[in-house]
DNA sequence: GGATGTGAACGACTTCACAGCG
DNA sequence: CGCTGTGAAGTCGTTCACATCC
């Protein structure tokens, strides 16, 4: 009842492309979107490599997963590569997203170009403070929580930006699921557990500074933990 | 002159924690300072893998790192279990941080209060535009980028938060380490080659939102990568 | 009994090295 | 000749299973 099956994997999709593969693709698209228009109609893996931080071999057997369109001798062509990764990540297409909790930083998601640049697009924003429901921010009114599934199916939205603070983050998320939301991105400081059949990803800002002391310690050799 | 020695790790210190664990043990500390302070006197490690999602033993191969502080039968007193995770990453202390580059997210970072309870202080700010300098933002004066060196001496900073445009950021990480910062945690979209004794962590949201398209995508069995 | 610490098995990812093609 | 595609080898990280101790 406790070994024997493998478990997990049990028949669904096979494994194709590794996750950390998946999360090179998005690496790679930054420097080959703007060699593509700068001109250039072909990389070789030795290049993608050294532009973002990894070796050449790691990106062929990457790229492998897109089928082959590499061409020995040559190299790989811009473009299809592009269009090959876009695809792969599932960003050839535009997603509608909602975000939750209008505070200073859903203001500065806001504001930011990357995200259309890629392919998102900020349908709708919603706040539970009274105060701040009907008023705009970016053009776009601030709806209260109540009317989540309804604006969600109308405006077809199926990723949401989380902003909200931690003592709510978990049951916005619940919300958002039950709207027809099919992944977050979360940015409370929290472990979310993500609703069933919603994807998450989750950024803590703290987390990643903590993460930088801990580099900045050990390359000072400080104290790169005794056994004791 | 090219296989024979597996190179790299030559000779200086051994490599005693894993990354992979280092990167969880900020994950910990989360649920951890809010059970202490909720009065918990010691937890096992089923509740703390339970809290991050996932397993007791690779909570219990972590903390292995720390030293022998558990005890078989009854758990892992917090408190010492805080501290000593807090040791461990480099934040048993305050960290002097400076900002370049005041835009929408700068000012959402200044306003953030998960940087100052975690033992990180911003203590200054930068940027290049005249029309900003001699402003002040959450009541620090916003200085010309020739006054870095200057400032960070004076007010020993060490790590740095970079939230320029693109086109500037390789330029302002290398005045920054110039300047004797020793961490860098960017938000600009691009790869930055780390100058040489700089630690560097990237946060590049649309990357975040990528891996959470493909996430989805993945999800709903679309396109899960055909071979071709 | 309940929970830790840990070698050993396992699996995932990376690097190597080289055959093969343009 | 240069560069891709790929098995094989190697490294790293996770899970298992169990001896051990309170």
């Amino acid at each position: 009842m406790s070994k024997a099956e493998p478990t997990q994997t049990p028949s669904a999709g096979e494994p194709r492309l590794s996750r950390a593969s998946a999360a090179r693709f998005s690496l790679y698209l930054r420097p080959l979107e703007h060699w593509h228009q700068a001109g250039l109609r072909t990389v070789s893996s030795g290049q993608l490599g050294e532009a973002v931080g990894i070796t050449d071999a790691q990106v062929r057997k990457d790229l492998t997963y897109l089928g082959s369109l590499g061409h020995p001798g040559v190299g790989y062509p811009t473009e299809e590569l592009v269009l090959a990764l876009r695809r792969a990540l599932g960003i050839d297409r535009t997603w509608a997203v909602v975000l939750v909790g209008v505070g200073n930083l859903a203001r500065a998601l806001l504001r930011y170009r990357g995200f259309e640049q890629q392919g998102f697009r900020i349908v709708a924003v919603f706040d539970s403070d009274p105060g701040k429901i009907g008023q705009e921010v970016e053009g776009l009114e601030i709806h209260g929580l109540d009317r989540l599934p309804a604006v969600v199916a109308a405006r077809g939205a199926e990723l949401g930006l989380l902003t909200v603070p931690i003592e709510s983050a978990q049951a916005v998320a619940e919300a958002l699921a039950a709207a027809g939301i099919r992944g977050i991105l979360n940015f409370a400081p929290l472990c979310l557990k993500p609703p069933p059949g919603v994807s998450l990803v989750s950024v803590d800002l703290a987390v990643q500074m903590e993460q930088l002391a801990f580099l900045v310690q050990l390359e000072n050799g400080e104290r790169p933990l005794t056994t004791r």
